[in-house]
DNA sequence: ACTAGCAATATTGTTAACAATAAAGTATTT
DNA sequence: AAATACTTTATTGTTAACAATATTGCTAGT
């Protein structure tokens, strides 16, 4: 069952972490499920020890909140939270957009509207297909934050905030999103951060992630994820 | 030794990453470090089991650094990760103000009037004593973060974020910034929350959190922090 | 004298047993 | 029959011993 990616990671630890992240952003563990110990380290056949210090990692990136002498439960996602935490996004990533237009080097500029092309074309290819916000290194935000050579800003999104952010996404599956809506703003963003317009890359960003959060919210309430409270 | 505030958690685990975090940020355990888990552990009265969850926590709140098998180290402050870490701040408080100057309150907007003439007073009272931006509830930053409504920032500000920037606060002393023109830029930025001018909220509390930085920025670079690299 | 390889040591990672707290179930009382 | 107190059970918190890795110090060779 674990066999999907079983990545040998120098610690135990590490490994479980990763596991159980993907395991709770995938929903393979339910939303507010408890996290038993013994049951999981039974599951991934280690002992209790690099579990829990597992589940600490997890409660730090807010997938799991713990109560003292009770455990650890599953977050459950609803509007609010996603509402607060897209607020966030907008901040950050509004502040990575501008400091990507102030620093990004002009080959990192032409990949980046290389890799608009490519999603382009794999719109036009795929007509009704909804173009998934694939997540990896074809992710647009992903390269925005990286340009922005805020290691602190990099670490923030990238690796605490952005398993919370792939949950909502894969959880709600952007049924309403409109790709080419996205893209278009994907380019407008990408021509301000070419111009060195920071100041409008931010706004765009903030406008993008803003209309991104507005999607999300209509979808979130009406599927089944705002009435499983 | 550590009787300064031994504050009874549920956990031990919890008690300790508490103790851990405040010897870190007051300098008691210096930069650079090694955090060593069997001195530690005798040092503090408990097993290894407990203290390695603290260092965990302590891991997400950036104040560690690990390596598998090789130990936990202190971080070291140095101006780069300083600025990255206050542009992060500009950010996400710029848009707490933002936020604080739709929702807050009228009589907290009062409540906070009458805490800048208590800073006022104190200042006259004591001329040329360096006000020291308590980091208590008397801290106006703080409140202001509070009065975002935004549970997300909130805890993201003041739980993740706030024990590094309490560091950099503390082991520059603030030598070199003007107290009185500190708490003008409080008042002009609470004038705009109270006149619900989000927009310019944001843009002085993005202001008054860069020049904070510029004049950290020159105290380091001026101290022996910087040259202890 | 300096470098490379090896042995010894200490530290971290992991495990399993023990203690303490909370949850569940049962019995007793009103 | 319902509610409360108590007992039992299971889970979490903690400890101490064991395994594995990295560092340190030593020896030998050039």
């Amino acid at each position: 069952m674990n066999n999907l990616i079983s990545i040998k990671s120098a610690t135990l630890s590490e490994d479980i972490a990763q596991q159980l992240t993907n395991a709770i952003v995938q929903g393979q563990i339910p939303q507010g499920s408890k996290i038993s110990e013994p049951e999981l380290a039974k599951q991934y056949g280690v002992s209790r020890g690099p579990l829990r210090e597992a589940i600490v990692k997890l409660e730090g990136l807010g997938l799991v909140t713990r109560t003292a002498n009770v455990g650890a439960r599953v977050i459950e996602l609803n509007t609010q939270d996603m509402l607060d935490t897209f607020t966030m996004r907008e901040a950050l990533e509004g502040m990575a957009a501008r400091l990507a237009a102030s620093k990004m080097p002009s080959d990192e500029i032409n990949n980046l509207y290389a890799l608009l092309d490519k999603h382009q074309a794999h719109l036009d290819a795929n007509q009704d297909e909804h173009y998934v916000q694939q997540g990896g290194n074809d992710d647009f935000h992903l390269r925005i934050i990286h340009a922005s050579g805020n290691a602190k800003l990099i670490r923030l999104l990238t690796e605490e905030l952005y398993a919370v952010i792939r949950m909502y996404r894969r959880h709600t599956a952007d049924q309403r999103s409109d790709p080419r809506q996205a893209l278009r703003e994907h380019k407008a963003i990408l021509d301000a951060i070419a111009n060195h317009e920071g100041d409008l890359a931010e706004l765009l960003m903030r406008r993008h992630i803003s209309r991104a959060s507005r999607l999300l919210k209509q979808a979130m309430e009406h599927s089944a994820i705002a009435s499983r409270t």
